[in-house]
RNA sequence: UGGGGAGUGGUGAAAUGGUAUCACACGUGGCUCUGACCCACGGUUUCCAGGUUCGAGCCCUGGCUCCCCAGCCA
């Protein structure tokens, strides 16, 4: 991991910051957490990593290190009867394979089992935990459901004294698993239901990986979770979307136990792939029912399954980069896996030939005998990298069955009887005859010639575009097999199987092809298990790191190059073809449907209307006297105290339209929800602020201002423009030359402009409003702009 | 039905009241001793409907669709 302290956080060449980052720059320029920045990756040791974990992984540790700060590793182990030392062990092998660095900060929160049992105790103490004794299935039913509430236990207000002995008690073992549980006193009617008293601890007499038999009591997630944050002071705790209603228990656990500044939890999208499947439940199935096999089968979504595949770490970080983050939930599609991985083996994988389905080709008018080793380079003339090979060629030779075409379709460039293609890195091939296999009317072989001034020479030559195809010495070959990988699904999301279906019936039964008679040219015998090469024309292959050995080479295809040639493509292309089969997309998400539109009178503002005869009152009056729209006069008279704010505003300034639209545009928004009560200013001064705007004293750009300032307690609005100096209005002079300055300085815009792409127009005049402190006058901005440019 | 989230080209993201941008995918053309790489060009108008504003993807109101929550899993 290259060390950041010195770099300033930008994030690999990305402009902007994705909203975490965001999130952390605020906090480290407020000087949050001293400015320090601690993240951690959290997983718990019940199974292997998959792609998901990969961007979990980047993102917290790139986090860490884009602000100079540490990410933790810490496994969540709460769980002994699922967690085993073997999914530690691999789970650290994978993130270190990844690229990151967790420095001595390994953590585990089966360390923390007497710090966190010594805070439940002061959770009890303080009258925020109980002992509930119902079983399982009472306490299930206690719960409630989404739209009831739940009710509470009858053991909830058990002594404070009480409580403590039986906990202590349920560490000590005396009863059996069930028997009791640790409940957080909040709230049994919350609507969040993951606040109806949630479970803290549970009685568990099973061994545990780590601390064997020490416990049998064993914290919840989120009651470890929040709390190891505490101790290991995270300051931003990066987890994934189905915990946002965790995230209330979190700060209230935390709240009660920590001091601030105490971590904080923010939630982003896991990441979903097609033609895969992501779950662990899912994951395991495949390896324990064979359709895999093992954790780490090259189809797999494993970081061991991609590291066998032969994927890179720096592509899998690509991709995690191209794919950024967000909070909503999408699916990526693999090409953009794929092709972060071929961007990066691009660069690193060097040129060799490989003979998949061999066709055999005698060279009439080549001495038997003679072996010419031919000069191969192993970059392309575009990546900056030296080094050759030498390529023996013989009189007879292997090509690849599929670069001969007895009937080839418009457009083939490779061979076909009587035509002529270039060997690779040696001559021009013509082909004389195709010899059939009597029995099968299977070209069997192909006699062909070469072109002996054209060994060894620069292409074209008068020649034109002849393509250029691998080959292989038949006397010098070396046999390999070669395991063609393609997606495990044929379905985008597995997942959802459609009735009746479950995920394995997607399963794609051409996920591996294993060929066994193919054919490398000799560089290859040494090469060794975990070596990455580009087969020229068919892909990046890696020799096996477990299967491949010197005297039996297996390679595993990583990924196909690219192939746009379209001729054959509804032929059976099989295995070859980078892509596979392409079934039908999933169908479009449904577009947002309104309907007919009922207005936009709000059910729940009628029904306190309907309550409240001040409000129906109102409502009547705002219409009929003072002619404002039912909308407007709706979201006036949904609530008592913003009816009467704007009563009191219209008493201060008449003109209730102008009034009831900053009622309800600015000042609900800064509301919220929250009490009028709150706010710092009066109606009088909204009412001062709209006369303002209506003389003529300021713009409504200015007035914006203005408004954010009354917002912040600056005062009233009259006070807040002398301050501000909005009410110098600009000199026609001075307009002019903000405008001129805003065309000149773009005068590429300008000339856009004047060519017909009038949209620019607003951008012209943002500079101009932005020049002149918003208090220019913007139609007479725009006038200018127009007759200027116009 | 309650609560919590989310909707921008086919896909993933950017734009923090002022030019809808980037990558992948797709299409067309160019280059090429890899039908690769690379280069150029092309298509969307921001879920819908109203409103505020000189100006709305962004602010206000309403609606629609999708995801999460009723484990003594995490």
């Amino acid at each position: 991991m290259p060390n950041p302290a010195s770099k300033p956080p930008a994030p690999q060449g990305r402009e902007t910051f994705d909203f975490l980052r965001e999130i952390v720059r605020r906090d480290t320029a407020a000087g949050r957490y001293g400015g320090k920045v601690v993240t951690r990756f959290p997983p718990e040791p019940n199974g292997y990593l998959h792609i998901g974990h990969a961007k979990s992984i980047c993102i917290n540790f790139g986090i860490a290190r884009d602000f100079g700060g540490v990410c933790h590793m810490r496994f969540d182990d709460t769980n002994p009867e699922t967690e085993d030392m073997k999914y530690v062990e691999s789970i650290l092998a994978d993130v270190r394979w990844l690229g990151f660095d967790w420095q001595d900060k390994l953590f585990f929160a089966s360390d923390y089992y007497e710090r966190l049992y010594r805070l439940a105790v002061r959770l009890i103490e303080d009258g925020n935990a109980y002992v509930d004794s119902l079983d399982e299935e009472e306490i299930r039913r206690h719960r409630g459901t989404v739209t009831e509430p739940g009710r509470e236990s009858p053991y909830r207000n058990r002594s404070v004294a009480e409580n403590l002995d039986l906990f202590a008690r349920m560490r000590a073992g005396e009863f059996p698993d069930g028997a009791h549980v640790l409940r957080a006193k909040i709230d049994m009617g919350a609507k969040n239901m993951k606040m109806r008293d949630p479970l803290l601890y549970r009685i568990r007499h099973v061994t545990h990986y780590r601390t064997g038999d020490r416990w049998c009591i064993y914290p919840m997630y989120d009651f470890a979770h929040p709390l190891s944050d505490a101790i290991e002071n995270i300051t931003h705790s990066i987890c994934t979307l189905e915990f946002e209603n965790n995230r209330a228990i979190y700060d209230w656990l935390v709240d009660r136990l920590f001091p601030e500044p105490r971590p904080r939890q923010y939630e982003f999208a896991r990441l979903n792939l097609d033609y895969t499947v992501m779950s662990k439940r899912k994951l395991l199935r495949l390896v324990e029912e064979g359709d895999v096999a093992g954790w780490d089968d090259p189809r797999m979504p494993t970081l061991a399954g991609m590291r066998r595949r032969g994927y890179t770490p720096e592509g899998i970080r690509l991709f995690t980069s191209r794919i950024g983050v967000d909070k909503a939930n999408s699916r990526v599609s693999m090409e953009l896996l794929e092709d972060a991985i071929r961007d990066d083996l691009n660069a690193r994988a060097p040129r060799v030939m490989g003979v998949l389905r061999p066709l055999k080709v005698t060279i009439a008018n080549w001495p038997a005998g003679k072996v010419e080793w031919c000069e191969a380079p192993y970059w392309p003339h575009d990546i900056p990298r030296e080094g050759t090979r030498a390529v023996p060629l013989t009189r007879e030779v292997f090509i690849e069955r599929t670069d001969f075409s007895e009937d080839p379709p418009p457009g083939w460039m490779r061979l076909r009887p009587g035509g002529a293609v270039r060997l690779r890195d040696a001559c021009i091939l013509r082909c004389e005859e195709a010899v059939r296999n009597p029995a099968t009317g299977e070209v069997a072989e192909l006699r062909c010639s070469y072109d002996p001034d054209s060994m060894g020479k620069p292409a074209g030559a008068g020649r034109g575009r002849t393509a250029a195809i691998q080959w292989v010495s038949a006397g010098h070959a070396v046999p390999a097999a070669v395991r063609l990988y393609d997606r495990l699904f044929t379905a985008p999301d597995p997942e959802e199987a459609e009735e009746g279906r479950t995920f394995k019936d997607c399963l794609n039964p051409d996920s591996v092809e294993i060929l066994t008679e193919c054919l490398l040219e000799p560089v290859l015998a040494g090469a060794k298990p975990g070596e990455r090469f580009q087969f020229v024309r068919h892909g990046y292959f890696i020799a096996d790191p477990v299967d491949s050995k010197p005297d039996a080479l297996v390679f595993n295809r990583i990924i196909g190059l690219k192939d746009t040639y379209k001729g054959d493509r509804t032929a059976s292309a099989g295995g070859g073809k980078p892509r596979g089969a392409m079934p039908a997309r999933r169908t479009a998400s449904p577009k947002g449907d309104a309907g007919p539109s009922r207005g936009t009178i709000s059910d729940e503002r009628v029904r306190a209307r309907a309550e409240n005869p001040f409000l129906a009152r109102r409502y009547e009056e705002y219409v009929a006297d003072l002619g404002l729209s039912p909308e407007l006069a709706d979201v006036l008279t949904g609530d008592a105290e913003v009816a009467r704010f704007f009563d009191a505003s219209v008493r201060a300034h008449a003109n209730a339209k102008a009034v009831a639209n900053w009622v309800a545009n600015d000042v609900l928004r800064e509301l919220k929800g929250r009490p009028v009560g709150e706010l710092p200013f009066r109606g009088g001064e909204l009412a001062e602020l709209v006369r303002a705007v209506e003389a003529g004293t300021i713009t409504s750009t200015a007035a914006k201002a203005v408004f954010a300032e009354m917002m912040a307690g600056g005062g009233p609005p009259l006070a807040i423009i002398r301050r501000m100096g909005l009410d110098r209005s600009v000199s026609d002079a001075d307009l002019a030359a903000a405008v001129d300055a805003a065309v000149a300085a773009m005068p590429d815009k300008a000339a856009a402009y004047r060519e017909g792409k009038t949209s620019l127009l607003g951008m012209f005049t943002g500079q101009v409003m932005k020049a002149t402190g918003g208090k220019a006058d913007p139609k007479a901005v725009q006038d200018l702009i127009r007759r200027k440019l116009g």
